[in-house]
DNA sequence: GACTGTGAAACAATTCACAGCG
DNA sequence: CGCTGTGAATTGTTTCACAGTC
């Protein structure tokens, strides 16, 4: 079923980006789309669908097009999110709140099973069903929990000590919102969001075209 | 000089870490630092670091290496990071706080000076020193508070309309944090933020590792 | 001697163009 | 006929390797 070739990571992060546009217009009653139509409501090039797709097998039907829900459940199935994974968020400030009362993830796969802090202040506090918890406990109460993904929200100085721990525990995925590089053995799959990179996308565009005086 | 050459737009995002990175070692003192050295802090390879600086201009000295102050110095200048940026976040839910609270942004240039959500009963709360304004006034708003970035923190549903207010008031540049895709003239820069496909990219290399049972 | 800057080589991703199929 | 799936062509990015400079 699954290719032996290597996927490039943008392929993967397109199909995400697919996977959202077709729940939407499953939603709304769509039954078939042709890859020119998802293409333009994804903004990339048709080719480039099938080409991404076909690193997974066969799923449209020549003169037709892809049936909605099927591609649905086949996306699903090869990004491996027909599967709950639980999910432990290390470092309980803003951010990390917000991830904790965002409604959506249980609904995209994603439940978080665990809130850790540091702080001696913070432990014990409960946030929404969480209680949290002592970041030195994460490694007993991972395996308790089965914490397959940890999110780290920490400041930047404390990435690095959140890794750690997070190594410790056994966990092989980490998300690190933290505005940090973190060093972790090759075994640890790292993948960083760092908001403010964003934005200075944005700012490098505005002066250049500024300069360009457009 | 700047170049007239297009530069990727992974070289700009790289050009953030690297920043990153030497505001780091800039703060525990350092002073001079090889693109090798740079480039193993970084996860990337030397001669990436020298090409993408390369894009830019001749920043370093041969047998030595780059000047740590006058490099984060110039790499400001060219991402337009040397100005701080007005901008306004549209949606104050629990991702909007998180980022109106945020520190560390007015420091990177980043001034959020707006904050806007169509819903009354939130309209004339207070969010730290902003009061919730009402999207619908963002035009208005935008000129009198020189706004040059909007940041969408709305659910998905509400992004399009969201940004279709962010056009009207003439912004050129929006950072989407909403799950879903929006449409803008071609003059407006979008770049998305999305939560949720990263945790995708890590479930699916944990489902791929699984399988291969290492 | 050490390290940058850069053409050239290698590699990777995207788009084209069309055969093949429903 | 319309649309997928895919090899071939194109375009883009990364890495190499070394000449040039401090």
């Amino acid at each position: 079923m699954i290719k032996k070739e290597k996927i490039p990571k943008v392929t993967i992060h397109r199909m995400a980006v697919y996977l959202q546009v077709l729940e939407d217009l499953d939603r709304e009653g769509e039954d078939v789309i042709s890859s020119s139509k998802l293409a333009e409501l994804c903004g990339v090039n048709p080719s480039q669908i099938r080409k991404d797709l076909a690193y997974f097998g066969e799923f449209g039907v020549r003169g037709v097009g892809y049936f909605i829900k099927d591609l649905i459940g086949s996306i699903k199935h090869f990004l491996g999110l027909d599967h709950v994974w639980n999910c432990a968020i290390v470092g309980i400030g803003n951010l990390g709140r917000a991830i904790l009362r965002h409604k959506g993830l249980p609904y995209k796969g994603f439940r978080i099973v665990g809130a850790f802090d540091c702080d001696p202040f913070k432990i014990g506090e409960k946030v929404g069903e969480l209680e949290i918890i002592c970041t030195r406990r994460l490694k007993e109460k991972a395996k308790e929990l089965k914490i397959e993904i940890a999110i780290i929200t920490t400041p930047p100085e404390r990435a690095q000590r959140a890794a750690n721990h997070i190594v410790e525990a056994g966990i092989k995925a980490i998300v690190n919102f933290a505005p940090a590089r973190i060093s972790v053995p090759e075994d640890v799959i790292v993948d960083y969001v760092d908001f403010s990179t964003h934005l200075i996308y944005l700012s490098f565009n505005l002066a250049r075209t500024k300069g360009k005086n457009i």
